[in-house]
DNA sequence: CGGCAATTTGACCGGTCTCAAAGTGTGTGG
DNA sequence: CCACACACTTTGAGACCGGTCAAATTGCCG
């Protein structure tokens, strides 16, 4: 173990058990005790600033994560160089779930903002998953949900336009705040118009325009990184009515 | 247990040890005495017929299910009753992960043709895996592929134009038509054109006419529902070269 | 204050969708 | 076993959303 990527052991020690993201990470529906043992193989590493990365695509899978604070987004880069944002990732939320299946980060992973993590050793990690049911079953639904967010995001990717998946970004962000105890009003975005236009799958230019007319429009008040909800209702119906959606499809088989 | 369901149990009896899917299905990894336990908790089905349904989206999540000969397609259905399909499921996938974490199935699944389904309660199961380690080693595995898959897809939908889309559909049926054991050089494909278009993210119009274009172009040989792959070269540098692709993203962050 | 990256805005183009209609197979019932 | 109906597939013509290219603007950070 390198005790110099550790910080802090005496402050951070019995962290899950004190930690508010409890019932989001891997913890949740464990009792006191379970936790403890959890506590005992998790690392709790230095900080990461912005721009610096946790692990890259094709490094070999050792570890699982789980974001504390701050956010990252994972991306995947072609044999041609450029990149493809995958997700963005908020605190509570477990990275590398995608590896354990190779053995290799199929992705890699890059701090948006300072950011802590806390490593799950994944042997360890696994271990314990045999002697504790509650976890192994929570690492089956962590990844379940996991593959079911995939599943609405090519749902997504598949027969939204753009005002639509930019609709859904916006109220996608805003839950997963308020599902951390955040306003999901007002928040701020850790990421670049790049990385949305990019992670949304439209150009840079097109993305700028939703900011500017979602604004014009009274749904949205935008001042770079920060936002505000204005009209949630406006957006939420963007979302779910699809009157001009691609394949009404009956698919009679 | 609905004896109703289980068909001739002596024939099938000890099947996953004889079956030739193992090696992608659980049993991987499995010692023949652990392949004998699983045995024991797995039901095998009556054969559903083409159009007929395995489980509707909103069931209560049971059993997770294996595809043992057929091929299946799983999809949602949108409060507007638009289908999204989702994915094509082909000998030894497993059916129903994306149920474990919320207790519902997500999507639906329904029969393309004549299809074989192994049954696999959940209780059960993660009981055995809870004793035998492989198990639980190997039903991470399978989630954890399964969230590469989609990863992989995202990255097709979000930035591939209609011709890498298409080119990509085929050449991934025709790696796992081979990893079963049948030809990637000629094969059927069970669902419609429709499907393909909705799968795809495309009007099935474009989809009609990128049948007929490569055809055409001599990359494929297409008759009704069999098609040929003639030059998988050509179809590969498709997918793979992406000179018109949309963001070239260096991604500075 | 100056340079560079990120963002915004405008003009134009093209790929894919939509609408429409013809052509092809398949399954059912007489 | 044939005929008809219906669903699926193909083909064509035209429109539009969103991409590309270009350039101006803004903001950040040394």
């Amino acid at each position: 173990m390198d005790s110099s990527s550790i910080i802090n052991i005496h402050s951070l020690s019995r962290a899950c058990n004190e930690c508010q993201l409890q019932d989001l990470c891997l913890p949740l529906g464990l009792s006191r005790g379970d936790i403890d043992r959890l506590d005992q193989i998790v690392n709790r590493r230095r900080p990461l600033q912005r721009g610096s990365t946790l692990f890259n695509q094709g490094d070999r899978f050792q570890s699982l994560y789980a974001v504390r604070s701050g956010s990252v987004k994972s991306y995947s880069t072609s044999d041609e160089g450029d990149e493809q944002i995958n997700a963005f990732h908020l605190p509570g939320e477990i990275l590398g779930l995608d590896a354990i299946g190779s053995g290799t980060y199929p992705l890699s992973i890059v701090a948006l903002e300072t950011t802590s993590i806390c490593e799950l050793p994944y042997e360890r990690l696994h271990q314990l998953a045999h002697e504790v049911d509650g976890l192994q079953r929570q690492l089956l639904r962590v990844m379940s949900r996991e593959l079911n967010s995939d599943e609405q995001f090519m749902r997504l990717l598949a027969n939204r336009n753009a005002d639509e998946r930019f609709a859904s970004f916006l109220l996608n962000l805003a839950s997963r705040y308020e599902a951390r105890g955040y306003s999901g009003q007002a928040f701020n975005l850790s990421m670049s118009r790049s990385d949305i236009a990019n992670y949304l799958g439209l150009a840079v230019e097109t993305v700028s325009r939703l900011f500017t007319r979602f604004q014009q429009e009274g749904m949205i008040r935008v001042q770079r990184k920060s936002i505000s909800l204005i009209d949630r209702d406006r957006l939420n119906a963007l979302c779910n009515l699809n009157p001009l959606g691609r394949n009404p499809a009956k698919n009679q088989l």
